[in-house]
RNA sequence: GUCGGAGUGGCGAAAUUGGUAGACGCGCAGGAUUUAGGAUCCUGUGGAGGCAACUCCUUGCAGGUUCAAGUCCUGUCUCCGACACCA
């Protein structure tokens, strides 16, 4: 009999689905475990081989949970709302809200053919109204609390996107995996240093516009101190540590020559005020944001005094000091800071060594010069954007009242389906050209009044989702309390290591100050993240502009799904970058088949009387449970087809070994499985929520056990022990020194040393 | 520049309290089957030498510690990633 993957596969797929396999109940929280991939954004060419790695390493934890008998909920959804989807849009001249609804679709079909045990009756669609609603009841909540508020700054510009970006969106060109461009679209060479928006890799500018921000920064701490208590890589946390950047020093107060004024400078290092000679204060004037790296300062004709001993600082203007970090100005220590030197050098300033002074620390603060200050990295994250496809931002401005929230109850604040939806870069909106929506009355005094036209960042909508898909269907909240007290947080997060700055710290954000405001009931959203790697395709990372990302359908449609799925988790640890190549994926489809073979064969229902299989079929058990709750599914398949390999020359099979091998590939082939579990084993329910086998620990030992031996640390012999002589040292002894390949070497010789070591080796020095 | 991670056959990769390097798979070679090809099955497969038994070499490179090093230490090279005028 032949197996036909298009047939079974879709047989099971739509039997699943009838009979709720993977449809949890809610209300029954024992046992949760709620297992979380992070959602995609809906791109056009839909699932590449990467989300195939990537989510199929996630549906393998919650199918092995699941047959460990937790109650596994494993929703799917998707990041729809964005400039990733619009620019889109954009490019094939239609509109957004149509591409969506085309896009998602595509990408269910795509993720019911790769067999993942998602629940589909808890979706979540970030531009459905439906979330989008709660996304802005979300905002409305940080601007109650004090945590939003609309100021006029210099922000990060994007000429392409023609829109504002978050700090955080702004990055490398390699990060961004794009060649970095000017405005024109030009490729920018020797641009490896350059910051370029996330999105399309076009130069950011800086530009002073009134925007939206919520202030994270007030988090700061908070979100340091929370990374001692999750399990995540240290990677990751080390990168939201860097990122966050907190660095404690000094502000300390020059007075400036000649008049009242003073400078506020601050230091990390008061230690070295001693040995200051200028002041440097950040130039917009100089600072010429692209392409120089190099000093350049202009004097300012004034002094500063240093209150330690006197000496008069010049004051610079300097491209190198950044406006806004600290107080934007520093105090110049060439003896103790590279850049300074470089500085100094360059425009002649004075260079003095003075000696370290730890109490300074103490002196500063009690003479008054100065207080102790705590400053980072982190800024506050712009959430505006001045493009169409996003959450309307929910207020409305009065010119008698201000910034006003929109009433709750009105609620969602719909995106209106507009034509000209294309952004015009003037720093509004495309709203801002539609009357209809923005004119509206103040929700206090009733006058005529003034929606804000911006949307939210799409990372607004993403920082929240987990919270919905257990509540998905409620219609008055975002999220049921008593629902998201069962079901969160996240058990086991799984994403890309990429999101480490961006989503994974908003999330965390949100979730924080939703703590605060007493809806959820605890601070960190995912207890436990791990980071799988990226898929790449001929050395580099797949995408559409390099013209190498694989789409998973063909090779579905040719092999199956079971087969891609443990393909692409054979190629490497779920923590590597393993690179997609298809001239192995028939070796895979040749261990499905002999699997499906070996299980045609004559049944034996009698217990398994052979030592070998029963040996080998436990230490498969022992070794493929440990690998997979490390992640490591390639060992753990391999580790199975040592298993398939011992058991295929036999004629004919143990049920009970056969009903083994089963449960173990279940996760990673779930359809191949579930076939021959009912099909051919007989068995009445799905092998999905059967219990997983248990090894005993007895069985990994065997009878004899082969101890190689050594001569100067070579191996020279091996000899045959029974397990129960393990601990005759002498008698083994003994028996090496017999063994033939073993006294070749040690005749002629003395043996200085006879090294033992219990059950693994045994090494003469002569 | 700073901080991480990595470097193992023709290829993807295994191997950690230091204890048989290369599991498993791909590819390749030979054989069986077949009119032939494909598919399948069996055998072999790190390199060098040898008819063979066997010997020597081998985890980027150079040293070191140890009875024993892919693994620990020192130095060095290469690649990848994160951060980067942060005061």
């Amino acid at each position: 009999m032949i197996y036909d993957h298009r047939k079974v596969e879709k047989k099971w797929q739509e039997r699943w689905e009838k009979e709720k396999l993977y449809t949890p109940n809610l209300t029954n929280s024992k046992n949760k475990f709620y297992n979380l991939w992070m959602f995609p954004y809906p791109s056009a060419e839909g699932l590449h081989a990467g989300h195939a790695f990537a989510s199929t390493g996630s549906d393998i934890y919650g199918r092995f949970m699941r047959m460990n008998g937790m109650n596994v909920f494993q929703p799917f959804g998707y990041d729809s709302f964005g400039i990733h989807s619009e620019n889109y849009a954009i490019k094939i001249n239609e509109n957004p809200n149509e591409v969506v609804k085309r896009t998602t679709k595509h990408y269910e079909e795509q993720m019911r053919s790769m067999g993942h045990g998602y629940d589909w009756t808890k979706t979540v669609t970030t531009s459905d109204p439906d979330y989008y609603k709660w996304t802005q009841w979300l905002f409305i909540q940080m601007y109650k609390k004090g945590l939003a508020y609309k100021n006029k700054a210099s922000v990060n510009f994007c000429p392409s996107c023609k829109t504002v970006l978050a700090d955080e969106q702004v990055v490398s060109p390699s990060q961004a995996g794009k060649e970095p461009k000017d405005k024109d679209g030009k490729v920018v060479k020797d641009g490896k240093d350059l910051k370029v928006c996330e999105r399309c890799g076009t130069l950011v500018l800086k530009k002073d516009l009134d925007q939206w921000f919520f202030k994270i920064t007030d988090y700061a701490d908070r979100l340091l101190e929370g990374l001692n208590k999750i399990n995540w890589s240290e990677r990751v946390k080390i990168a939201q540590k860097a990122w966050i950047g907190k660095s404690e020093g000094m502000i300390i107060n020059f007075e400036v020559e000649g008049s009242k004024d003073t400078l506020s400078v601050f230091t990390t290092r008061p230690d070295t005020l001693d040995s200051a000679t200028f002041i440097a204060k950040s130039s917009k004037e100089l600072d010429t944001l692209e392409e120089s790296k190099e000093k350049l300062g202009k004097f300012t004709g004034l002094y500063a005094i240093n209150p330690i001993n006197d000496r008069r600082l010049p004051i610079w203007e300097t491209n190198y000091v950044e406006g806004s970090y600290g107080t934007g100005v520093i105090m110049g220590v060439p003896a103790y800071d590279e850049s300074d030197m470089d500085f100094a050098k360059k425009y002649g300033i004075d260079i003095v060594e003075e000696d370290l002074n730890e109490i300074l620390w103490k002196e500063i603060k009690d003479k008054g010069w100065g207080e102790k200050n705590t400053n980072y990295h982190l800024r506050d994250w712009l959430v505006s954007r001045q493009r169409y496809w996003g959450a309307p931002i929910p207020m409305v401005n009065c010119s008698k009242c201000g910034w006003q929230t929109v009433s709750e109850d009105e609620l969602p604040i719909l995106l209106p389906n507009i034509s000209d939806y294309k952004p015009e870069g003037t720093g509004k909106g495309p709203l801002a050209n539609h009357p209809d929506f923005y004119k509206t009355k103040c929700p206090k005094c009733n006058s005529d009044a003034i929606r804000e036209t911006d949307v939210m960042d799409t990372f607004v909508d993403s920082s929240w989702y987990f919270l919905r898909y257990p509540s998905v269907g409620i219609e008055n909240k975002p999220f049921d309390k008593e629902v998201t007290k069962k079901w969160l947080p996240v058990d086991l997060y799984f994403g890309g290591a990429e999101h480490s700055v961006l989503h994974l710290m908003y999330a965390r954000f949100v979730t924080m100050v939703l703590s605060d405001l007493g809806l959820v009931s605890f601070e960190e959203p995912f207890p436990k993240f791990f980071a799988h790697g990226l898929m790449i395709k001929d050395g580099a990372k797949m995408s559409k502009s390099r013209g190498n990302v694989v789409n998973p359908d063909e090779y579905i449609e040719k092999y199956g799904a079971d087969t891609l799925r443990l393909y692409v988790m054979f190629m490497g640890p779920m923590d590597g970058d393993p690179d997609f190549r298809d001239t192995g994926i028939e070796g895979m489809q040749r261990f499905t088949k002999r699997v499906w073979n070996l299980f045609h064969k004559p049944l034996i229902e009698s217990e398994i009387k052979d030592q070998k299989i029963l040996y080998k079929m436990h230490q498969t058990i022992i070794k493929v449970t440990k690998d997979i709750q490390e992640y490591k599914y390639n060992t753990a398949i391999a580790a199975i087809m040592e298993y398939v390999n011992v058991l295929t020359p036999l004629d004919k099979l143990n049920k009970e070994s056969l009903m083994v091998l089963a449960k173990l590939l279940a996760p990673f082939a779930p359809h191949l499985t579930e076939e021959l579990w009912i099909e051919i084993l007989d068995q009445k329910g799905s092998v999905h929520i059967t219990n997983w086998p248990r090894g005993i620990e007895s069985y990994t030992k065997n009878e004899t056990i082969t101890i190689p031996v050594q001569v100067n640390g070579k191996l020279r012999g091996q000899i045959v022990v029974e397990s129960s002589k393990l601990n005759s040292k002498d008698e083994i002894l003994k028996l090496a020194k017999e063994d033939i390949k073993v006294a070749k070497w040690l005749k002629g010789g003395k043996v200085k040393k006879e090294i033992f070591i219990l059950n693994k080796l045994i090494n003469f020095v002569v």
